[in-house]
DNA sequence: CAATTAAATGAACGTTCGTTCTTTTAATAA
DNA sequence: TTATTAAAAGAACGAACGTTCATTTAATTG
């Protein structure tokens, strides 16, 4: 055989990208071969060469799609006449919304940076970063302010964004707590590490 | 050549988990050969069935070296006489000061799960389990005493647990901050974000 | 000191890897 | 409708994979 039937590029493309996710998550980059991709999509090995250049260009593609579709999602909330108290409330419930339906792409996206070739890596390693200064602003905002009150504005970021990342690892649908519960116990563990003191306030 | 003078079965044993740890920690153990490690130990591939009966042998050994020693270790700190505060912040310190100086460990034994064979994968998910019970139950005891006040026990243990899992993936030995202050900072944050109100005590 | 065991070499095993190439067929453009 | 291009198959490439094996030599045991 040949050409299949109403075969077209950009939805094997797609479909490529699609399959290939899952497949890296579960097994890990390097584990994962050109034909167990073929198989997943239902083409020859061969035939992903049609649309890309190599596995590599697979892995940089996927993992920076996260990243700008992360960012671009978290530039679409405005947030602008919010406090920093707000915000931060805003973006524990993006994060945790927005991760937990794409658990792969943020899986991979953390786990498989060393998989990457210099170029692909420095790329990707720049988004990241951009998603850790979000945190690093609202916090130093809520110190400007007085609503938060933190030894260190960096490393209460990286903790707070370690805090959230975790949730990936355990989160599970059918869990014992529903999304929304759990972002609430985020939001308040989070402001309280924060050095936000919500007494007299109401609870949340 | 042969057998080489002066060689001894348990150093080179020793010699090939202490090698292979980094390669895996940098590489992912499917995109490490044996032949890598051979180099690294600076023997042939074929030396190393004298020591290890499979490549899947030499990555279960070193996770769960690295797990029992974790909980051994932990075992080993004294909090008999502790309330669930200081407890809390002896085991910050601890998981930092410990996991700091062993970062290639902590990461495999994170990253690697997934490249485990069934039996060994359930050995080494029993003992991570054993770790965040540590901190399920002191937050559990923090509780009872009224020093914490959370919403709920496990979501603030994972909370915990991510934001210290993270600073292995950003501490540097000679970066801004000193291990003494991080470690200071952590617990004040993670103490704050379980309810504890040091307020009118001595700050940390 | 002789026999045995331990620890290495290096070649080889069959398999799988990422990738390339030729060929075939479907879709599209002229 | 013919020519061209896009998208697939499938065989083949050399390289690398985990592992095995016969062999050699050092260390240990009787």
């Amino acid at each position: 055989m040949a050409r299949i039937k109403g075969s077209i590029g950009s939805q094997t493309k797609a479909s490529i990208l699609e399959k290939t996710l899952p497949l890296i998550a579960r097994f890990g980059y390097a584990a994962v071969s050109m034909r167990m991709i073929a198989d997943a999509v239902g083409v020859n090995a061969g035939a992903l060469y049609n649309h890309f250049p190599s596995k590599q260009h697979i892995l940089v593609l996927l993992m920076s799609e996260h990243m700008d579709g992360l960012l671009a999602a978290w530039a679409d909330v405005d947030t602008q006449s919010m406090t920093p108290v707000e915000r931060l409330e805003s973006f524990v419930r993006f994060h945790i919304s927005y991760n937990i339906t794409r658990a792969d792409d943020v899986f991979i996206s953390f786990m498989e940076l060393r998989s990457l070739e210099p170029e692909g890596h420095k790329r990707i390693e720049q988004k990241r970063s951009a998603y850790e200064d979000v945190v690093r602003k609202i916090i130093r905002e809520g110190q400007e302010t007085g609503q938060f009150n933190v030894e260190d504005a960096h490393v209460a970021a990286m903790s707070v964004l370690g805090s959230l990342i975790g949730v990936n690892t355990w989160y599970r649908a059918k869990g014992r707590l529903s999304k929304e519960k759990i972002e609430d116990y985020y939001v308040a563990i989070l402001l309280r590490s924060v050095g936000y003191d919500a007494k007299g306030k109401t609870d949340v």
